[in-house]
DNA sequence: GTAGGGTTAG
């Protein structure tokens, strides 16, 4: 980077006789530039030509293309044909086609193809290869197909664009077909197909594809580890990230470590987001956008905030993405202050919030009760923003109302929204029901949701708790008697705790870990002295068929107390115990952890489906309200 | 020169 500021600067105080060309300084300068990923000075540098020639604009078209700048390149291509010469040739035209697909620009992109139609350029292969490519991302696989139909030649990129072209659009079938009869396949073919089955949910098709690779690049790992973590089997993108270094034969690069570090996040794997980060100081890695972005999550979803705003600071170049993650983060610790400020501070710094950012702000209000400053922010979401409200972030809002006691409000607010409501909507309003005893209503939306979903177990159990609460126990019996017959599936509670770098899972009732006999004995023995502190299980929440003892040992086999017995018998005295869990936690178990946490004299970090909870000396980070 | 892999929320 020196030397090329070196020979700028030269430029400028020291023009070059006119002996030199200029042209070819320039396109040295430019490629030099792309190769060390700096898009914006080969820009200064053209801009400094007198008198640029068809290469000059070739290379900068083509770095601008390649780093993703694609308006850019699309301004300097409609300066290029207003300048009327130099005419423009294949060359131009295959980085033009890229920023016109990346775009999706329909009428640059057909403007261009009339063109290349006009010069006779369609006979280059890179063009129609382009021009193939191009169709697909703009959502038109037949015309795509048609070109490529119509190709006097090809090769095996014409191929590969079609596996790749065909999976983007969401046609597998298609995709495989193309990979099945293909002439000859690259290791590309083999990356595109198996990120289409991954892309598609099939990631066991994609596992069978990668497993039968003849050989593997960077890029090929990458796709199935990604695969994985896309479809939630971040274990699995664990473990191929592990066997991916042992090969040795490939090096993990930035993309690959992204993918890592989401399903570290996911997972609570604090220990390994740890390695990854020295990794990356190791190897002195730059922290791209991406890679702070996916770092910065990690810490932040791994109960690390201010580690994760730490990775936020040192990080040269911020987007929406960036700031959501610090908000977010902010939210899921409770910090509903310093959410607030990161997003004013976000605003000042000219970065316009998106759907997610609100989500993170409407959450910190919804989990520090400040229930006026929800709504502003939802009303100034539209009003100021002008970001339509999703489901989701009506479901924030009547969570935030529902707890708060304005039950009234929470209703109308679901009969007035612009996108029919579902189950999470009626389900956050059922929650304030719950809280407030407010039967009639409960009623009300119980009938809503079980219109929506016939199988909504929640419903069920509230319905059924109502009843016999308030002694219609045919009716209660009624319920649970539906509930069933409907065969009402619960997505299985599960949970994750990391102990030396290895994330072990627990389901509810799981007695197939390795030390299962050891988990459960210190369970019996936590209930004892948890009983003698004073805690008195909370059974509820249990189906009422059975038995109190039987629902007692019901209780004790959640995921996350499994979790937590598990790091106590593995984990040195006074360490920290960090468990994850999928779902949201009950009031059992989080009345249960205070108890443990006093007990044991352990600081237990929980994350839940919706926000962390610091159990330190019998208290909660929350206050009890979650 | 053309084709393959990536971060937030739900």
């Amino acid at each position: 980077m020196r030397q090329l500021l070196q020979v700028h600067a030269r430029l400028i105080t020291d023009p070059p006789p006119p002996t030199v060309d200029t042209n070819l300084v320039a396109v040295k300068l430019i490629s030099a530039s792309a190769a060390r990923a700096n898009p914006r000075y080969a820009a200064l540098v053209f801009s400094l030509l007198p008198a640029p020639n068809l290469f000059a604009w070739n290379s900068l078209l083509r770095t601008l293309a390649l780093h993703h700048l694609w308006p850019l390149a699309l301004r300097y291509f409609n300066l290029l044909l207003a300048a009327r010469r130099p005419l423009p040739d294949e060359f131009t035209f295959t980085s033009v086609l890229k920023a016109c697909a990346g775009l999706a620009a329909v009428p640059d992109g057909e403007m261009s193809h009339a063109l290349v139609l006009k010069r006779g350029l369609d006979a280059n292969l890179f063009v129609r290869n382009s021009l193939v490519d191009m169709y697909f991302k703009f959502g038109c696989p037949a015309v795509a197909r048609r070109l490529f139909d119509g190709m006097p030649v090809r090769d095996v990129v014409s191929w590969n664009t079609l596996i790749s072209g065909y999976s983007s659009c969401g046609d597998i079938t298609a995709a495989r077909e193309v990979f099945d009869r293909m002439p000859e396949r690259s290791m590309v073919s083999w990356s595109a197909m198996i990120a289409g089955h991954a892309r598609s949910g099939d990631v066991a098709t994609a596992r069978e594809l990668f497993d039968q690779m003849p050989e593997r690049n960077v890029v090929c790992w990458n796709a199935m580890i990604a695969g994985c973590a896309q479809n939630e089997k971040f274990l699995d993108s664990i473990e191929l990230f592990r066997k991916m270094l042992q090969s040795g034969c490939a090096l993990p690069n930035d993309v690959t470590l992204v993918s890592v570090l989401s399903a570290c996040a996911h997972l609570g794997a604090l220990d390994l987001g740890m390695w990854i980060d020295g990794f990356i100081k190791r190897r002195s890695m730059e922290l791209s956008l991406f890679l702070g972005n996916a770092l910065s999550d990690m810490y932040a979803k791994c109960g690390c905030i201010g580690e994760a705003r730490r990775v936020f600071e040192r990080m040269k170049e911020r987007d929406v993405i960036s700031w959501s993650i610090i908000i977010c983060g902010s939210a899921m610790h409770g910090h509903a202050e310093e959410a607030i400020s990161g997003f004013h501070e976000m605003l000042q710094r000219g970065i316009k919030p998106n759907d997610i950012t609100f989500m993170g702000i409407l959450s910190a209000c919804t989990h520090a009760g400040l229930v006026d400053d929800g709504l502003k922010y939802f009303n100034r979401m539209s009003y100021e923003f002008g970001i339509d409200p999703k489901v989701e972030h009506y479901g924030c809002v009547v969570d935030l109302l529902s707890r708060a006691g304005r039950l009234d409000e929470a209703e109308n607010l679901i009969n007035s929204m612009q996108v029919p409501p579902n189950v999470i909507v009626w389900g956050a309003l059922l929650g304030g029901c719950r809280i407030y005893g407010d039967i009639c209503r409960g009623e009300r939306v119980v009938h809503h949701i079980l219109e929506l979903d016939p199988g909504h177990s929640g419903s069920y159990v509230y319905l059924a708790h109502v009843y016999s609460s308030i002694g219609r126990l045919e009716d209660a019996a009624r319920c649970r008697l539906r509930m069933r017959e409907k065969q009402v599936a619960k997505m299985p509670g599960c949970s994750w705790i990391e102990v030396d770098s290895t994330v072990h899972e627990f389901f509810m009732g799981d007695r197939s870990h390795p030390q299962s006999e050891k988990i459960y004995s210190m369970i019996g023995a936590l209930s004892l002295r948890m009983k003698l502190a004073g805690y008195v299980p909370d059974t509820t929440v249990v189906s009422q068929s059975i038995d109190e003892e039987e629902k007692e040992d019901a209780l004790s086999m959640h995921s996350e107390k499994l979790a937590v017995a598990f790091g106590l018998i593995s984990t040195k005295e006074g360490a920290t115990i960090r468990v994850v869990k999928n779902l949201r936690v009950c009031n059992d178990c989080h009345e249960a952890m205070k108890f443990i946490s006093k007990i044991v004299a352990r600081e237990i970090v929980l994350r839940d489906r919706s926000r962390f909870h610091h159990f330190s000396e019998g208290k909660c980070s929350c206050k009890d309200y979650w």
